[in-house]
DNA sequence: ACTTGACATTCTGATATCGGCATGTATTCT
DNA sequence: AGAATACATGCCGATATCAGAATGTCAAGT
């Protein structure tokens, strides 16, 4: 067997560099393609397949007037994401913890 | 030009599913090379490699004991992609009428 | 109807990425 | 020292994925 299927996966999907560039882009707005494209320097055909993909995986939504397309990010699509990175977040808090306590002990060691 | 690098970034690090499946192994504690690959059913070069992909990116830390080496999930590795997805969170707050997203999301999580 | 404008789609080529297998390396045990 | 254990690495082949260029589609203006 070769590699595994990987579009089509919410993770996959932010995993490029330039379909969260677009994803910021767009930020809580609506953009036209031209837009999008004018802003992040890409070509378009390059922006409407990145499109293509996050609209597959529901992290835009697309609504037409005119030959405009105008898209629009849909923050559920990245709930999987969210929740699935905080079953670590005790993880990096007790890190904090670990900082704080190391700022307290260097704090100590000024103050001597 | 071709295709971009995307290996040694957090973002496309966790677009494998092996290597989430790993981490979420892994989990809070520490385990050897060996119980992960009892555990999550891959080969053991397949699993060194992906763990060689999540140290480079800093999701993961090694540390040896005789010829074990255990690992564990550097939680603040995960931070770069809380902040970002954090970045939409007022999108989905606002959301929540929109069942039906939900459900897609639910889907595609079984789907995989 | 013809043209223009705004996107989407298709085809192609380059290559990064993953899995499989074999091999290398370091450590412990006898 | 030799064997066994625990991982890491290297090589190879298949293919998914991306960028580029050309083309298709559909609505709007003239």
């Amino acid at each position: 067997m070769a590699r595994n299927r990987t579009t089509a996966d919410v993770f996959n999907a932010i995993g490029d560099q330039h379909r969260r560039t677009i994803l910021d882009t767009i930020g809580t707005g609506e953009l036209a393609v031209g837009e999008i494209v004018a802003t992040v320097g890409l070509t378009q055909p390059q922006v409407s397949k990145h499109l293509k993909v996050l609209r597959e995986v529901g992290l835009v939504r697309c609504s037409r007037t005119g030959r405009h397309r105008h898209y629009r990010v849909n923050g559920a699509g990245l709930r999987p994401i969210e929740s699935w990175v905080r079953g670590f977040e005790t993880l990096w808090n007790e890190r904090y913890d670990q900082l704080d306590d190391l700022l307290v002990e260097l704090q100590q060691e000024e103050d001597r």
